[in-house]
DNA sequence: TATTCTATAATAGTTTTACTATCAAAATAT
DNA sequence: ATATTTTGATAGTAAAACTATTATAGAATA
C-alpha cells in the first residue's frame, strides 16, 4: 500500500509575523515545536525565549533572528492553526452540496480536528491543544491595531469570512453572521477549557458530540429563525 | 433634594485574591485605581507595580504587599466587577415576575452596565472598560487549577449560575443553561472588543441595542426550543 | 509614663526576563 | 579565489519581578 504523497502542506502566513520564517530551516521548525511543547506545558505566560533555546540546543539570539518576541511567536502559531483549519475544511468540505452540512462539517473541525500530520513538520495535535487556552491573547493585547493593520490576522478573518458565507447561504438575510462565527469559534474554546478547568462554568457531558449538538442547534435555530 | 444614602457597597471578595485587602485603607484604594488606569491606557501585559507605585508616589514593596503579583491583581479586579454585575442585578431584577424579562435584564447589564458610582470608591466606568479585553486573562492560564481551588472564581461562577437558573425558569429540561450562559457572556466581551479594534468579525451597527437583539433572541430561540 | 509589640512602609538589594550589539563562521555569489 | 551575505554564537544591558532587611508610627501592655 503506497500511501505517500509528494506533497506538502505549507502554510499561508504574513510575513509580518515573523523575522526569519520558521518553516524555510530545520532549526526553525525545532523552534516551533519547542514553543508549542513549552506553552503546552507551562503555558505561555512562563515561556521564555531562553527556554526555547536550551531545550534545542541554541541561543536565545538564534530564536530573536525568527521572532521578535513571544507574543509574535503566538500570533505566528495561532496563523498557522487557521491555515490549517482552511486546508481541513477545503478537503471535507468539497463536492458538498448542503449549506448546512458544510456548517456541520466546519463546527465539527473547530471541536474535534482531524490530525492527519503527514506532509507537516509541526505537532498538529499539541498545537491544538494550546488554541483553547492561548489563541485569544493573540488579539486581546493593547497593540493589536498595529498588529492588524500588518495582516497578521487574515487567517482568523478568512475562517470567519468562509463561516459567515456558509450561514448567509443558509439565510441570505441573516443579520449577525459574523457575530454567530465568531460566538462559536470563541464560544467552542472556552467550552473545551471549562471542560478541563472549571467544569461548573459548562455541561460537560460523556455523550459524545454534546459540543456540536450545543453550537450547531443553537446556529441553525437561529439562522433558520 | 436629598440623594445621598448612608451604604456602602462593599463587594465579597475571596481572601486568597490579595496579601492584604486593598479596601481596607486610602492606600490600597489608590493601587486598585492606578491599576485601573493603567490597564486601561497600556494593557495588562505592559502593567509593572513599579509603575503603580510611581503614580501614587509609594514604593513597589508596598504595592507587592496588598498583591503577590500582578496576575492576582487581575484576577481582583474581575472578581470586584462580577460582584458587582450581582449588585447591579439584584436592583433591577427584584420584584420582575418574568423570567425572560430578567433574562433581558441580565444580558442588558453585561452590555451596558448602569453606572451609579456612589457608595463607591473605585472607578466603575473604567474597570467595565477594560473587562472585555483583560477579563478572561484572569482564567486562560496554566494555574487556573490552583486558583480554582482556592474559589478565586466564585464571583465569576456566581454569576453564571444565576444566569443558569434564569435559563431553567424559562425552560426546565433546557439541556446546556451553563454552556449557553458563559457562551453569552463571553460573546458579549468579544463582540465589545471586536467592534472597536477588528469590525470584520463581528456586525457592529449604529443601531442601538443590535447586541441585545442578537444575543437576547440567539438565547430565547434556543432555550425555548 | 515607659516600653514592648505590631502593623505598615521605605530602602536596597537579587534574580530573571527581554532584548541588543558585536563578532565569527559558513554558505553563496561573483 | 575573493567578496558578500546569511546564519549562529558571545556577551552584554535595561528593565521587570520579586525579596530581605530596616525604619517608623501607632496600639497594647506593664
Amino acid at each position: 500500500m503506497t500511501n505517500d504523497h509528494i506533497f506538502r502542506f505549507k502554510p499561508h502566513i504574513e510575513k509580518d509575523i515573523f523575522v526569519k520564517d520558521p518553516e524555510s530551516s530545520q532549526l526553525g521548525t525545532l523552534i516551533i515545536n519547542a514553543g508549542i511543547d513549552l506553552i503546552d506545558k507551562e503555558g505561555f505566560e512562563d515561556l521564555t525565549f531562553r527556554k526555547i533555546a536550551v531545550k534545542i540546543d541554541t541561543t536565545e539570539a538564534t530564536v530573536y533572528r525568527y521572532f521578535k518576541n513571544k507574543h509574535s511567536l503566538l500570533v505566528y502559531l495561532t496563523a498557522w492553526y487557521w491555515s490549517w483549519v482552511d486546508y481541513s475544511l477545503m478537503i471535507k468540505n468539497t463536492n458538498v452540496q448542503s449549506a448546512e452540512t458544510r456548517l456541520k462539517n466546519l463546527i465539527e473541525t473547530l471541536i474535534s480536528p482531524q490530525v492527519n500530520s503527514d506532509h507537516v513538520t509541526i505537532n498538529i495535535s499539541k498545537l491544538y491543544k494550546i488554541i483553547a487556552r492561548e489563541s485569544s491573547k493573540s488579539y486581546l493585547t493593547k497593540n493589536v491595531d498595529d498588529l492588524n493593520k500588518c495582516g497578521v490576522y487574515r487567517n482568523y478573518k478568512n475562517i470567519v469570512a468562509k463561516m459567515s458565507d456558509v450561514i448567509l447561504e443558509i439565510n441570505p438575510s441573516y443579520p449577525y453572521p459574523h457575530m454567530l462565527s465568531t460566538t462559536i469559534i470563541e464560544g467552542i474554546h472556552h467550552q473545551k477549557f471549562f471542560a478541563q478547568h472549571l467544569p461548573s462554568l459548562t455541561d460537560y457531558s460523556d455523550r459524545e458530540n454534546y459540543l456540536i449538538d450545543f453550537y450547531l442547534h443553537l446556529s441553525l435555530n437561529h439562522i433558520e429563525r
